[in-house]
RNA sequence: GGCCCCGUAGCUCAGUGGAUAGAGCAGCUGCCUUCUAAGCAGCUGGUCGUAGGUUCGAUUCCUACCGGGGUCGCCA
C-alpha cells in the first residue's frame, strides 16, 4: 500500500494515517482501507483514488484477489488459501499465546476484612484480578498474583468482643457454620447490641452523637483493640482463632472460586510499615510538618493537603500503603508494574498515593496502576451491609450451581454420566455463568446485577460458550481418527461465507488478546468469545461437518472445529472459567 | 459546592474519528425420525441525555447544561 502510494503519486503515505479495518459484513471483502484521509494530499475523488490503490495494490499483493470500491472505501478480499492457512495455524499451536516479554507484574486483586464473609462486590473484584492476570501471562508477562488481608483494626474487635459475650463458646465445628459466617454473625450482634445501648442512651437525654460515641460497648471494643495493639496474650490469641476461622471460610470460597494467591499481604504485619518512609520524606522536603503532623502538599497538582503521620506519630491508612508498595517492590527485584485492582470509590486515595511515590522519587513509581472497577448494584439498588441487603458470595454461587443442576436435569442429556461426574459438571457451568454474568461488562462501569439474569444459561452467557464447546468436542469424538486435508483443494472448492466469518473472527483473537492486556479488560476477551461462538454455531447449523462426502472438505471442517474449540478453551481460561467436553 | 466517572432499543450491555449504530434478554414466526434445540433462521424495537463547537466525516474529541453515581477526616 505504502509502495502503491509512492509509486503512484509520488507522495509519502503519511505515518499512521492507513488504518485498515474489517469489512463489515454486508459488503464483500475482508480488509478495508478507508481513503478518505489521503483525497486532500493527493488531489483524487475518493472513488478514483481507492479504484486506483486497488488497482496497484491488486498487482503488487498475491494475496488480494478482488477489490471493490463503496463511495471512498476499498474493500479487498484475500484469497481463501491464506484462510485455510490460519486454521492449520490455530490447529496446530495455541494462537493465544505469545512468547516471555521478561516483564514481571504484580497484581492485586482482593482485599477482604475478616469481620465478614465476601459477598457479591468482592467477586466482582476476584474474577477481574484472576482473569486479567491469565490475560498478562498469556502475552507473556510473569504474574504474582497478591492479596491484603485487613485483619486488624476496630472491626475485627467488635467481632471478638460480641463473640465473648454472647458467643458462649460457639466455634465453626460445633455449630456447622462457616468460620467467616460464624465471625460475620458477631459483626452483626456486636452492631445490634451497640444501637440498643445508642437507644437506652438517647432516652436517657443525650444527643445522638454523645450516644454513639460513649456507648459501653464501643468503648470496650476500644480498649480491646488498645489491648491488641500493646500485644495482650489474651486478645491476640482470640484473634489469632478467630481470624483462622475466617481464612478457612475465605479458603473454601476461593477454592470453589477457582482462584489463588501467590502472597498474602496482612495489614497486621504491614501498618507499621511507611513511618520511616514518610519521615525521610520529611527531611528532603517532600512533606512538611503542621500543628505537629507531617502534610503532603498536593494542591499544585489539583489536589489537596494530606495528613500522612498525625499529631501523635501513628500513622493513617495513606502511610501504610507508601510503606507497602516500597516493601513490594524491595521483595521482587525487577518488578516492572504494580496494577491495584480496586473499586473505584478509592480513585481519589490511589491518585494521592501515586503521586506521592512519585514525588518520593521511587523509579517505579510511573508503573502503579489503580484497575478502577465499577460497584455491583442490585435491581433494588445499592448493597448495603449495615441494611443487610448485600448478595453473599457462597449463598450466590449455590444458586447458580443449582440452577444449572435445574436446567441440566431437565434437559437429561446427561443420564449415563455417574453423580459424581454430574456434580462437577453443574459447578463448572453454574460458575460459568456467574463470571461470564460478571466479566462480559467493562470493568470500569458500574453494573447492575440481575439475579435472574445472572443465572441464564442462554443467549450472551458462559454456559452458551461452554456448550459450543462441547459441541465440537461430540464431533471430534466421532470423527474418529484426524485425517489431512489439502489447502489448494479449498482454495479451489472456495469457501463457504460462514466458514469465513468464523476464520477471520478466530484470526482477529491475538489481537484482541493483546488490546485487552493492554487495557486490563477481560470484557474484550469475552465478547469476543461469544462472537466466535455465535459464529461456530451458525456455520454448525448451516454446513454439514461429518456428513460431507468431500474427504477433503470434511477434513478441514473439522480442523476448523478443533481450531474453535482450541481457541474457545484458551479464551475461556483466560477468564477463569473451565469447559467441559460434554454437557 | 470542588474534583472524578457514567447517560446507546422496553431491560442489560457491545461499539474509544468512518459506511445504513450492533448483540443478549423480553415479545412475535418458523426449524429437532439427520453431526448435542443450553442451538439456528427471521420479525418488532434507536432524535446514541440536551445544546453548541472541531472535522471531509462525531455515539466516539472539546465546551456548557440536564440526569445518575462516587469522593472530598489527624476513619479504615
Amino acid at each position: 500500500m505504502e509502495r502503491a502510494f509512492r509509486q503512484r503519486y509520488s507522495k509519502e503515505l503519511p505515518p499512521r494515517q492507513l488504518v485498515l479495518q474489517a469489512t463489515r459484513p454486508e459488503f464483500e471483502g475482508d480488509i478495508t482501507i478507508n481513503v478518505f484521509p489521503f483525497i486532500k494530499l493527493v488531489g483524487r475523488g475518493p472513488e478514483a483514488l481507492a479504484t486506483e490503490l486497488g488497482e496497484d495494490i491488486m498487482r503488487e499483493e498475491p494475496l488480494v484477489v478482488r477489490f471493490n470500491v463503496i463511495k471512498g472505501f476499498l474493500n479487498l478480499v484475500i484469497a481463501d488459501g491464506h484462510w485455510a492457512g490460519v486454521v492449520k495455524q490455530a490447529c496446530a499451536h495455541d494462537i493465544l499465546k505469545f512468547p516471555p516479554t521478561g516483564r514481571k507484574v504484580m497484581v492485586e486483586y482482593a482485599s477482604p476484612n475478616t469481620n465478614k464473609p465476601l459477598h457479591l462486590g468482592h467477586l466482582r473484584n476476584i474474577f477481574l484480578g484472576w482473569s486479567v492476570s491469565r490475560i498478562l501471562e498469556a502475552v507473556g508477562h510473569e504474574v504474582v498474583k497478591v492479596q491484603v488481608i485487613n485483619d486488624r483494626g476496630i472491626h475485627i474487635c467488635k467481632s471478638m468482643l460480641a463473640w465473648l459475650k454472647f458467643g458462649h463458646g460457639e466455634t465453626p465445628q460445633q455449630s456447622g457454620m462457616k468460620g467467616d459466617k460464624l465471625v460475620g454473625k458477631y459483626y452483626v450482634e456486636f452492631d445490634k447490641a451497640y444501637k440498643a445501648e445508642i437507644d437506652t442512651l438517647v432516652a436517657a437525654g443525650k444527643t445522638k452523637e454523645e450516644a454513639e460515641k460513649s456507648a459501653p460497648i464501643l468503648l470496650e471494643a476500644q480498649e480491646m483493640l488498645r489491648r491488641w495493639e500493646a500485644g495482650d496474650p489474651e486478645v491476640r490469641a482470640l484473634w489469632e482463632r478467630m481470624n483462622g476461622w475466617v481464612y478457612e471460610g475465605f479458603n473454601a470460597t476461593y477454592a470453589r472460586a477457582g482462584v489463588g494467591f501467590d502472597r498474602n499481604y496482612y495489614e497486621s504485619e504491614t501498618y507499621v510499615l511507611g513511618k520511616a518512609d514518610v519521615l525521610a520524606g520529611l527531611e528532603k522536603g517532600v512533606f512538611y510538618e503542621k500543628d505537629g503532623a507531617i502534610w503532603v502538599d498536593n494542591t499544585a497538582e489539583g489536589l489537596d493537603e494530606k495528613v500522612l503521620l498525625r499529631r501523635d506519630g501513628t500513622s493513617v491508612y495513606m502511610t501504610q500503603d507508601i510503606g507497602t508498595a516500597i516493601k513490594r517492590f524491595e521483595e521482587y527485584p525487577g518488578l516492572g508494574r504494580l496494577i491495584y485492582t480496586v473499586g473505584n470509590e478509592q480513585d481519589y486515595h490511589f491518585k494521592v498515593l501515586f503521586l506521592i511515590l512519585r514525588k518520593l522519587g521511587f523509579p517505579w513509581a510511573d508503573e502503579l496502576f489503580h484497575l478502577s472497577y465499577g460497584m455491583v448494584d442490585l435491581p433494588s439498588g445499592k448493597m448495603k451491609s449495615r441494611e443487610g441487603t448485600v448478595v453473599d458470595a457462597d449463598d450466590l454461587i449455590d444458586e447458580v450451581v443449582a440452577e444449572a443442576r435445574r436446567l441440566g436435569e431437565q434437559l437429561s442429556k446427561l443420564d449415563d454420566v455417574s453423580p459424581r461426574e454430574k456434580d462437577r459438571l453443574f459447578e463448572m457451568i453454574g460458575l460459568a455463568a456467574l463470571k461470564y454474568f460478571l466479566l462480559k461488562v467493562d470493568p470500569r462501569k458500574r453494573m447492575l446485577f440481575d439475579p435472574a439474569a445472572s443465572i441464564d444459561l442462554q443467549g450472551h452467557t458462559g454456559p452458551f460458550i461452554q456448550y459450543t464447546h462441547a459441541r465440537i468436542k461430540s464431533l471430534l469424538r466421532k470423527a474418529g481418527d484426524r485425517s489431512a486435508w489439502a489447502p489448494d483443494r479449498i482454495q479451489s472448492a472456495g469457501l463457504r461465507p460462514e466458514e469465513r466469518t468464523v476464520i477471520k473472527l478466530m484470526h482477529q483473537f491475538p489481537s484482541v488478546l493483546h488490546e485487552a492486556a493492554t487495557r486490563l479488560d477481560p470484557s474484550a476477551v469475552a465478547n469476543q468469545t461469544f462472537e466466535l461462538v455465535k459464529a461456530y454455531n451458525a456455520f454448525y447449523q448451516a454446513v454439514p461437518v461429518l456428513k460431507e462426502e468431500d474427504a477433503d472438505r470434511r477434513a478441514f471442517r473439522l480442523d476448523l472445529s478443533r481450531a474453535v474449540a482450541r481457541v474457545t478453551a484458551k479464551a475461556m481460561y483466560c477468564l477463569g472459567i473451565e469447559v467441559p467436553d460434554r454437557m
